[in-house]
DNA sequence: CCTAACTCCTGCATGC
DNA sequence: TGCATGCAGGAGTTAG
């Protein structure tokens, strides 16, 4: 599941392989990775072909690359899902088993690919919106600045998040309050923050709510710094390499290892049909539940 | 308007 | 061995 720092770690990959190349064609695989681009693959073909990538963009988990040419105003905007990746490649070098789409280029170099086992991940064309937190892509307006934005004002987000009427969990994977956080990165951040998953966010001080933002700051940060989380080959920048944060997990996978703060036994629970990971002596759930 | 359940998908691990 | 089941889960959609 990329996050943030996986998905900032392919954007770079991208700027430095991809941006300032002219396409020359591009090939949809499997139509149910366009599927967010309404005019269909056919569609997102054609009117790709002689573009120039003139930049690599992201905000939370979204990649856009905006294009150039004819025409500007728009771009190619994609989230990699859980399974997403964006590899560049040799020409000729064999086709992943779940290519989705393959960029070809003008100039015979490398190409850039689009493999997604699970296929939650997805590219489409889109016009870029004048919104309250910049240019972007029409699909991803609604999104809420990620941590790591210089405009990210946690103090209005430490508000917006006393008056939801929910736990504190649901909040930070709540893409349109602040995006970029997935479940490793929220449990992370709720250990960081001695905080329960459970804990409704209108009971949280302003205290408690601003550790919690900067602690999801700086795990993702820490994590950016080495690369990435990688379980697996599933995880990879565009050179199809690992990150390292995965060493540095204190509680999402940890469960039955010691805390590292306390060493009592870090717990798993059922949450939203997945999993959530904490220590129960750091992270005391509240009282009522 | 707000919140939460549902749904999409494939590969791997597990159990009988 | 082989089949069924569970699990990984982001976010748009739908329901309440």
């Amino acid at each position: 599941m990329p996050e943030l720092p996986e998905v900032e770690v392919v954007r770079r990959g991208i700027a430095e392989h991809a941006v300032g190349r002219t396409i020359a064609k591009v090939e949809v695989c499997h139509p149910r990775a366009v599927r967010r681009h309404l005019p269909g693959p056919a569609d997102f073909e054609g009117r790709l072909a002689s573009r120039v990538l003139t930049d690599a963009c992201r905000r939370g988990k979204y990649l856009w690359l905006t294009l150039g040419g004819a025409t500007t105003g728009d771009a190619i905007v994609g989230h990699l899902g859980m399974s997403g990746q964006m590899l560049v490649r040799p020409v000729g070098s064999a086709d992943e088993t779940h290519l989705r789409i393959r960029f070809v280029f003008a100039d015979d170099g490398p190409e850039l690919r689009f493999v997604d086992q699970r296929t939650f991940g997805g590219l489409a064309v889109a016009e870029l919106v004048e919104s309250a937190f910049g240019t972007v892509p029409e699909p991803i307006a609604h999104i809420g600045r990620d941590p790591l934005e210089a405009g990210f004002d946690a103090s209005t987000v430490v508000e917006l998040l006393r008056r939801k009427q929910t736990d504190v969990k649901r909040a930070l994977l709540d893409q349109s309050l602040i995006s970029g956080i997935g479940n490793i990165y929220a449990d992370e951040a709720l250990w960081r923050a001695k905080l329960h998953w459970a804990r409704p966010t209108a009971k949280l001080t302003r205290p408690q709510a601003t550790a919690l933002l900067t602690a999801a700051a700086e795990v993702m940060t820490e994590s950016l710094a080495q690369g990435g989380t990688s379980f697996d080959a599933l995880y990879v920048n565009v050179n199809g390499q690992s990150g390292y944060f995965s060493r540095s997990l204190n509680a999402y996978g940890q469960a039955g290892k010691p805390c590292a703060r306390c060493g009592t036994e870090i717990v798993r629970e059922a949450f939203m049909n997945r999993s959530s990971f904490f220590c129960p002596r750091c992270q005391p759930p509240p009282r009522a539940r």
